[in-house]
DNA sequence: ACTGTGACTTTCA
DNA sequence: ATGAAAGCCACAG
């Protein structure tokens, strides 16, 4: 009963849906949830525990996109040099946000790694 | 399919 | 310490 030409050769059954985020978004997302209150993680650690161990740019792009979803713990990432990396008001936003946390921004946006580094199970940090 | 984007990261000078 | 350049990867148009 199969024809010659099957139409749905090799290819996968589409989704239903389309995908309102791709894969690796819906991942970094995730992790970005995970992040608990009161600590910060670096771009490329978030991208590492997303499964993309050198997704720093990715978490960048996604964050830069979902600008203005508030139910993220947006302001909980920071640059790997301990640093606010987000320029313009939104910075000044995000290192609000981070002090009324607990998380101390020096001026400049600099953040104590040490004290408020966000330490995984899964990556035993030195 | 190709190109551009991006709140990064690391390294060299 | 400061700055520039390259490397990086996935998504959107």
């Amino acid at each position: 009963m199969n024809s010659r030409a099957n139409p749905n050769r090799g290819r996968r059954p589409a989704p239903a849906e389309k995908s309102p985020r791709a894969p690796a978004t819906e991942r970094i997302l995730a992790v970005l949830k995970s992040i608990p209150k009161g600590k910060v993680a670096a771009y490329g650690q978030v991208a590492a525990l997303a499964g993309l161990p050198n997704g720093a740019r990715q978490v960048a792009r996604v964050l830069h996109s979902l600008s203005g979803g508030e139910k993220l713990p947006w302001h909980r990432v920071i640059g790997a040099s301990g640093r606010i990396s987000l320029p313009g008001a939104d910075g000044a936003e995000q290192a609000r946000r981070l002090a009324r946390e607990g998380v101390k921004v020096d001026t400049g946006g600099r953040v104590d790694w040490d004290r408020f580094r966000w330490r995984p199970h899964s990556i035993s940090a030195a």
